[in-house]
DNA sequence: TATATTAAGGTCAAAGAAAGTCAAAACGAA
DNA sequence: TTCGTTTTGACTTTCTTTGACCTTAATATA
Protein backbone atom coordinates (compact mmCIF):
# COMPACT_ATOMS: atom_id res chain seq x y z
CA UNK A 1 0.00 0.00 0.00
CA UNK A 2 1.86 2.82 -0.93
CA UNK A 3 0.70 5.40 1.04
CA UNK A 4 1.98 9.02 -0.22
CA UNK A 5 0.94 9.00 -3.61
CA UNK A 6 -2.32 7.65 -2.71
CA UNK A 7 -2.92 10.38 0.04
CA UNK A 8 -2.17 12.84 -2.50
CA UNK A 9 -4.48 11.69 -5.09
CA UNK A 10 -7.30 11.11 -2.27
CA UNK A 11 -6.78 14.51 -1.14
CA UNK A 12 -7.38 16.27 -4.65
CA UNK A 13 -10.06 14.13 -5.60
CA UNK A 14 -11.70 15.49 -2.27
CA UNK A 15 -11.07 19.05 -3.51
CA UNK A 16 -12.55 17.98 -7.10
CA UNK A 17 -16.11 16.81 -5.12
CA UNK A 18 -16.76 20.41 -4.45
CA UNK A 19 -16.21 21.53 -8.40
CA UNK A 20 -14.77 20.63 -11.15
CA UNK A 21 -12.13 22.60 -11.51
CA UNK A 22 -9.76 22.79 -8.89
CA UNK A 23 -6.35 25.35 -7.93
CA UNK A 24 -3.68 24.19 -6.37
CA UNK A 25 -0.12 25.81 -5.39
CA UNK A 26 2.58 22.52 -5.64
CA UNK A 27 5.37 23.96 -3.06
CA UNK A 28 2.22 24.25 -0.43
CA UNK A 29 0.42 21.16 -1.01
CA UNK A 30 4.07 19.31 -1.21
CA UNK A 31 4.24 21.00 2.45
CA UNK A 32 1.13 19.69 3.70
CA UNK A 33 2.36 15.97 2.62
CA UNK A 34 6.12 16.77 3.57
CA UNK A 35 7.34 15.93 0.17
CA UNK A 36 9.55 16.95 -2.62
CA UNK A 37 7.63 19.16 -4.66
CA UNK A 38 7.95 16.89 -7.59
CA UNK A 39 6.11 14.20 -5.63
CA UNK A 40 2.93 16.30 -6.75
CA UNK A 41 4.07 16.39 -10.63
CA UNK A 42 3.83 12.27 -10.07
CA UNK A 43 0.40 12.17 -8.85
CA UNK A 44 -0.71 14.62 -11.34
CA UNK A 45 1.00 12.64 -14.28
CA UNK A 46 -0.02 9.11 -13.33
CA UNK A 47 -3.31 9.75 -12.55
CA UNK A 48 -5.24 12.59 -13.30
CA UNK A 49 -4.08 12.38 -17.53
CA UNK A 50 -6.68 12.81 -19.62
CA UNK A 51 -7.50 8.87 -19.53
CA UNK A 52 -8.61 9.35 -16.68
CA UNK A 53 -10.73 12.20 -17.42
CA UNK A 54 -8.80 15.28 -16.37
CA UNK A 55 -6.66 18.33 -17.50
CA UNK A 56 -3.79 20.23 -15.79
CA UNK A 57 -3.25 23.73 -16.86
CA UNK A 58 -0.32 25.52 -14.82
CA UNK A 59 1.44 28.40 -14.40
CA UNK A 60 5.24 29.50 -13.77
CA UNK A 61 6.88 31.81 -11.28
CA UNK A 62 4.92 34.53 -8.64
CA UNK A 63 1.61 33.68 -8.55
CA UNK A 64 1.89 30.58 -10.05
CA UNK A 65 -0.53 27.77 -9.67
CA UNK A 66 -1.67 24.42 -11.15
CA UNK A 67 -5.69 23.93 -12.18
CA UNK A 68 -6.74 20.61 -12.05
CA UNK A 69 -10.01 20.20 -14.37
CA UNK A 70 -12.23 17.22 -14.45
CA UNK A 71 -13.90 16.42 -18.47
CA UNK A 72 -16.41 14.61 -19.05
CA UNK A 73 -14.81 11.36 -20.12
CA UNK A 74 -16.66 8.44 -20.86
CA UNK A 75 -17.86 6.64 -24.10
CA UNK A 76 -20.20 8.17 -25.20
CA UNK A 77 -17.80 11.71 -25.26
CA UNK A 78 -16.40 11.45 -28.98
CA UNK A 79 -14.04 14.20 -28.08
CA UNK A 80 -12.57 12.09 -25.31
CA UNK A 81 -12.52 8.78 -27.11
CA UNK A 82 -10.62 10.13 -30.02
CA UNK A 83 -8.44 12.15 -27.54
CA UNK A 84 -7.48 8.96 -26.14
CA UNK A 85 -7.23 6.80 -29.47
CA UNK A 86 -3.71 9.51 -30.65
CA UNK A 87 -1.16 7.56 -29.89
CA UNK A 88 2.70 8.46 -30.71
CA UNK A 89 1.82 9.28 -34.25
CA UNK A 90 -0.68 10.43 -36.51
CA UNK A 91 -0.65 10.55 -39.75
CA UNK A 92 -2.49 13.28 -41.82
CA UNK A 93 -5.09 11.07 -43.24
CA UNK A 94 -5.86 10.00 -39.40
CA UNK A 95 -6.01 13.36 -38.38
CA UNK A 96 -8.58 14.24 -41.40
CA UNK A 97 -10.50 11.43 -40.68
CA UNK A 98 -11.29 12.32 -37.22
CA UNK A 99 -11.65 15.53 -38.18
CA UNK A 100 -14.52 14.94 -40.23
CA UNK A 101 -15.94 12.98 -37.95
CA UNK A 102 -16.33 15.09 -34.77
CA UNK A 103 -17.41 17.93 -37.90
CA UNK A 104 -20.36 14.84 -38.76
CA UNK A 105 -21.48 14.67 -35.13
CA UNK A 106 -21.90 18.61 -34.50
CA UNK A 107 -19.16 18.84 -32.24
CA UNK A 108 -17.01 20.76 -34.15
CA UNK A 109 -18.46 23.95 -37.30
CA UNK A 110 -17.01 24.36 -40.30
CA UNK A 111 -14.75 27.16 -39.14
CA UNK A 112 -13.16 24.84 -36.10
CA UNK A 113 -12.57 21.60 -38.24
CA UNK A 114 -10.83 24.25 -40.75
CA UNK A 115 -8.70 25.40 -38.74
CA UNK A 116 -8.14 21.88 -36.97
CA UNK A 117 -7.07 20.70 -40.59
CA UNK A 118 -4.65 23.62 -41.39
CA UNK A 119 -2.85 23.55 -37.81
CA UNK A 120 -1.85 19.52 -38.83
CA UNK A 121 -1.42 20.43 -42.18
CA UNK A 122 1.38 18.96 -43.66
CA UNK A 123 2.60 22.16 -45.12
CA UNK A 124 2.96 23.76 -41.49
CA UNK A 125 4.69 20.56 -40.46
CA UNK A 126 7.68 20.45 -42.60
CA UNK A 127 10.67 18.45 -41.15
CA UNK A 128 10.39 14.93 -42.65
CA UNK A 129 10.41 12.38 -39.92
CA UNK A 130 8.94 14.14 -37.10
CA UNK A 131 6.02 14.87 -38.97
CA UNK A 132 3.45 12.61 -37.58
CA UNK A 133 4.46 12.09 -34.19
CA UNK A 134 3.89 16.46 -33.87
CA UNK A 135 0.46 16.13 -35.34
CA UNK A 136 -0.33 13.42 -32.81
CA UNK A 137 1.01 16.04 -29.83
CA UNK A 138 -1.56 18.96 -31.66
CA UNK A 139 -3.89 16.92 -32.49
CA UNK A 140 -4.27 15.72 -28.83
CA UNK A 141 -3.68 19.13 -27.35
CA UNK A 142 -6.41 20.44 -29.56
CA UNK A 143 -8.66 18.04 -28.65
CA UNK A 144 -8.07 18.61 -25.00
CA UNK A 145 -8.18 22.07 -25.12
CA UNK A 146 -12.06 21.33 -26.45
CA UNK A 147 -12.65 19.09 -23.96
CA UNK A 148 -12.34 21.80 -21.60
CA UNK A 149 -15.90 23.55 -21.28
CA UNK A 150 -18.55 20.83 -22.37
CA UNK B 1 -4.40 33.14 -8.54
CA UNK B 2 -4.15 37.34 -8.96
CA UNK B 3 -1.12 38.88 -9.23
CA UNK B 4 0.23 42.57 -9.11
CA UNK B 5 1.15 42.66 -12.68
CA UNK B 6 -2.33 41.18 -13.14
CA UNK B 7 -4.46 43.70 -11.45
CA UNK B 8 -2.53 46.71 -13.34
CA UNK B 9 -3.15 44.95 -16.73
CA UNK B 10 -6.81 44.88 -15.33
CA UNK B 11 -6.71 48.18 -14.23
CA UNK B 12 -5.60 49.52 -17.40
CA UNK B 13 -7.98 47.52 -19.70
CA UNK B 14 -11.04 48.97 -17.59
CA UNK B 15 -9.99 52.30 -18.16
CA UNK B 16 -9.32 51.84 -21.68
CA UNK B 17 -13.49 50.35 -21.89
CA UNK B 18 -14.34 54.07 -21.40
CA UNK B 19 -12.37 55.30 -24.33
CA UNK B 20 -9.37 53.79 -26.89
CA UNK B 21 -6.91 55.82 -25.98
CA UNK B 22 -5.88 56.40 -22.05
CA UNK B 23 -2.97 58.73 -20.39
CA UNK B 24 -1.02 57.57 -17.48
CA UNK B 25 0.91 58.78 -15.02
CA UNK B 26 3.65 56.10 -14.05
CA UNK B 27 4.43 57.66 -11.06
CA UNK B 28 0.97 57.96 -9.94
CA UNK B 29 -0.12 54.46 -11.05
CA UNK B 30 2.55 52.67 -9.27
CA UNK B 31 1.88 54.61 -5.77
CA UNK B 32 -1.47 52.86 -6.17
CA UNK B 33 -0.35 49.74 -6.74
CA UNK B 34 2.22 50.30 -4.22
CA UNK B 35 5.25 48.59 -6.32
CA UNK B 36 7.96 49.95 -7.91
CA UNK B 37 7.44 52.41 -10.85
CA UNK B 38 8.90 50.13 -13.83
CA UNK B 39 6.74 47.26 -12.42
CA UNK B 40 4.26 49.65 -14.92
CA UNK B 41 6.82 48.85 -17.65
CA UNK B 42 6.63 45.45 -17.28
CA UNK B 43 3.13 45.22 -17.70
CA UNK B 44 3.09 47.31 -20.51
CA UNK B 45 5.40 45.65 -22.34
CA UNK B 46 4.07 42.32 -21.61
CA UNK B 47 0.52 42.71 -22.18
CA UNK B 48 -0.35 45.87 -24.18
CA UNK B 49 2.45 45.47 -26.96
CA UNK B 50 1.76 45.95 -30.76
CA UNK B 51 0.32 42.52 -31.25
CA UNK B 52 -1.64 42.70 -28.60
CA UNK B 53 -3.11 45.64 -30.45
CA UNK B 54 -1.94 48.70 -28.62
CA UNK B 55 0.72 51.19 -29.15
CA UNK B 56 2.00 52.79 -26.56
CA UNK B 57 3.89 56.47 -26.63
CA UNK B 58 4.99 58.55 -24.04
CA UNK B 59 7.36 61.78 -22.64
CA UNK B 60 9.70 62.46 -20.07
CA UNK B 61 10.38 65.04 -18.15
CA UNK B 62 7.85 67.74 -16.20
CA UNK B 63 4.53 67.25 -17.10
CA UNK B 64 5.11 63.56 -19.12
CA UNK B 65 3.01 60.55 -19.58
CA UNK B 66 2.35 57.69 -20.86
CA UNK B 67 -0.47 56.88 -23.20
CA UNK B 68 -1.73 53.78 -24.47
CA UNK B 69 -3.87 53.51 -27.31
CA UNK B 70 -5.98 50.91 -28.84
CA UNK B 71 -5.15 50.00 -32.62
CA UNK B 72 -7.71 50.18 -34.85
CA UNK B 73 -8.56 47.52 -36.37
CA UNK B 74 -9.41 47.08 -39.61
CA UNK B 75 -11.83 44.06 -39.61
CA UNK B 76 -11.36 42.78 -42.88
CA UNK B 77 -7.84 43.47 -42.85
CA UNK B 78 -6.83 42.02 -39.76
CA UNK B 79 -6.13 38.52 -39.81
CA UNK B 80 -3.95 39.51 -42.77
CA UNK B 81 -2.11 42.19 -40.91
CA UNK B 82 -0.92 39.64 -38.56
CA UNK B 83 -0.19 36.97 -40.52
CA UNK B 84 1.61 39.34 -42.45
CA UNK B 85 3.70 39.90 -39.33
CA UNK B 86 4.91 36.13 -38.60
CA UNK B 87 8.29 35.83 -40.35
CA UNK B 88 10.13 32.70 -39.63
CA UNK B 89 9.84 32.18 -36.00
CA UNK B 90 6.96 33.49 -33.80
CA UNK B 91 7.47 32.35 -29.72
CA UNK B 92 5.10 31.44 -27.70
CA UNK B 93 4.30 34.83 -25.99
CA UNK B 94 3.90 36.49 -29.30
CA UNK B 95 1.26 33.79 -30.70
CA UNK B 96 -0.67 34.34 -27.28
CA UNK B 97 -0.63 38.31 -27.79
CA UNK B 98 -1.86 37.77 -31.48
CA UNK B 99 -4.39 35.01 -30.38
CA UNK B 100 -5.66 37.73 -27.57
CA UNK B 101 -5.89 40.67 -29.90
CA UNK B 102 -8.46 38.85 -32.01
CA UNK B 103 -10.29 37.53 -29.70
CA UNK B 104 -10.86 41.18 -28.25
CA UNK B 105 -11.78 42.31 -31.58
CA UNK B 106 -14.01 39.00 -31.87
CA UNK B 107 -12.97 37.95 -34.91
CA UNK B 108 -12.22 34.61 -32.64
CA UNK B 109 -14.40 33.38 -29.77
CA UNK B 110 -13.31 31.61 -26.85
CA UNK B 111 -13.69 28.67 -27.86
CA UNK B 112 -11.66 29.12 -31.63
CA UNK B 113 -8.92 30.99 -29.76
CA UNK B 114 -8.35 28.34 -27.01
CA UNK B 115 -8.51 26.08 -29.69
CA UNK B 116 -5.41 27.80 -31.30
CA UNK B 117 -3.50 28.28 -28.45
CA UNK B 118 -3.50 24.61 -28.07
CA UNK B 119 -2.60 24.03 -31.03
CA UNK B 120 0.92 26.51 -30.63
CA UNK B 121 1.39 25.51 -26.96
CA UNK B 122 5.19 24.51 -26.67
CA UNK B 123 3.91 21.22 -25.00
CA UNK B 124 2.25 20.26 -28.15
CA UNK B 125 5.53 21.26 -29.83
CA UNK B 126 8.67 20.10 -28.06
CA UNK B 127 11.10 19.88 -30.64
CA UNK B 128 13.93 22.18 -29.02
CA UNK B 129 15.50 24.37 -31.95
CA UNK B 130 13.04 24.24 -34.19
CA UNK B 131 9.62 25.36 -31.94
CA UNK B 132 9.74 28.69 -33.19
CA UNK B 133 9.82 27.88 -36.87
CA UNK B 134 7.37 25.41 -36.51
CA UNK B 135 4.67 27.30 -34.78
CA UNK B 136 5.59 30.41 -37.19
CA UNK B 137 4.09 28.12 -40.23
CA UNK B 138 1.34 26.49 -37.96
CA UNK B 139 -0.13 29.66 -37.57
CA UNK B 140 0.23 31.18 -40.47
CA UNK B 141 -1.70 28.30 -41.78
CA UNK B 142 -4.52 28.49 -39.57
CA UNK B 143 -4.53 32.34 -40.41
CA UNK B 144 -4.94 31.80 -43.82
CA UNK B 145 -7.40 29.36 -43.41
CA UNK B 146 -9.75 31.96 -41.54
CA UNK B 147 -9.17 34.45 -44.35
CA UNK B 148 -10.73 31.38 -46.86
CA UNK B 149 -13.98 31.13 -45.15
CA UNK B 150 -16.57 32.21 -47.45
C1' DT C 1 20.76 83.70 -22.17
C1' DA C 2 23.04 79.94 -19.85
C1' DT C 3 22.82 76.87 -16.18
C1' DA C 4 20.97 74.32 -12.38
C1' DT C 5 17.14 71.96 -10.50
C1' DT C 6 13.32 69.20 -10.51
C1' DA C 7 10.05 66.16 -12.45
C1' DA C 8 8.96 63.02 -15.12
C1' DG C 9 9.71 58.39 -17.76
C1' DG C 10 13.26 54.35 -19.56
C1' DT C 11 16.52 50.39 -19.11
C1' DC C 12 18.56 46.54 -17.46
C1' DA C 13 20.19 43.18 -14.57
C1' DA C 14 19.59 40.76 -10.35
C1' DA C 15 16.66 38.69 -6.99
C1' DG C 16 12.55 36.20 -5.98
C1' DA C 17 8.76 33.06 -6.67
C1' DA C 18 6.75 29.73 -8.55
C1' DA C 19 6.46 25.20 -11.48
C1' DG C 20 8.89 21.47 -14.67
C1' DT C 21 12.30 17.75 -15.77
C1' DC C 22 14.94 13.86 -15.21
C1' DA C 23 17.53 10.36 -13.40
C1' DA C 24 18.99 7.94 -9.43
C1' DA C 25 17.73 5.83 -5.18
C1' DA C 26 14.41 3.42 -2.42
C1' DC C 27 10.69 0.42 -2.00
C1' DG C 28 7.53 -3.51 -2.56
C1' DA C 29 5.41 -7.36 -4.61
C1' DA C 30 5.89 -11.50 -7.43
C1' DT D 1 16.15 -11.31 -6.95
C1' DT D 2 13.94 -8.74 -10.21
C1' DC D 3 11.04 -5.43 -12.03
C1' DG D 4 7.79 -1.94 -11.89
C1' DT D 5 6.33 1.91 -9.00
C1' DT D 6 7.46 5.75 -5.71
C1' DT D 7 10.19 9.17 -3.77
C1' DT D 8 13.74 12.43 -3.71
C1' DG D 9 16.85 16.06 -5.02
C1' DA D 10 19.59 18.66 -8.14
C1' DC D 11 19.00 21.46 -11.86
C1' DT D 12 16.12 24.15 -15.36
C1' DT D 13 12.66 27.27 -17.11
C1' DT D 14 9.31 30.74 -16.75
C1' DC D 15 7.37 34.76 -14.94
C1' DT D 16 7.37 38.68 -11.64
C1' DT D 17 9.24 42.34 -8.81
C1' DT D 18 12.61 45.54 -7.36
C1' DG D 19 16.25 48.91 -7.40
C1' DA D 20 20.07 51.41 -9.12
C1' DC D 21 21.23 54.26 -12.65
C1' DC D 22 20.14 56.86 -17.19
C1' DT D 23 17.68 60.17 -20.28
C1' DT D 24 14.60 63.84 -21.33
C1' DA D 25 11.79 67.92 -20.61
C1' DA D 26 10.19 71.91 -18.13
C1' DT D 27 11.16 75.45 -15.00
C1' DA D 28 13.61 78.34 -11.93
C1' DT D 29 17.71 81.03 -11.26
C1' DA D 30 22.09 83.43 -11.99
Amino acid sequence: MSVLSDSIELFIKELMEQSDEVSLQRNELAQHFACAPSQINYVLSTRFTLEHGYVIISRRGGGGYIRVMRVAADRDNLLHVIACRIGDALSQHEAHAMISRLLEDKILNEREARLMVSAVDGCALPMQGLQDTVRARIMRSMLTALLQED
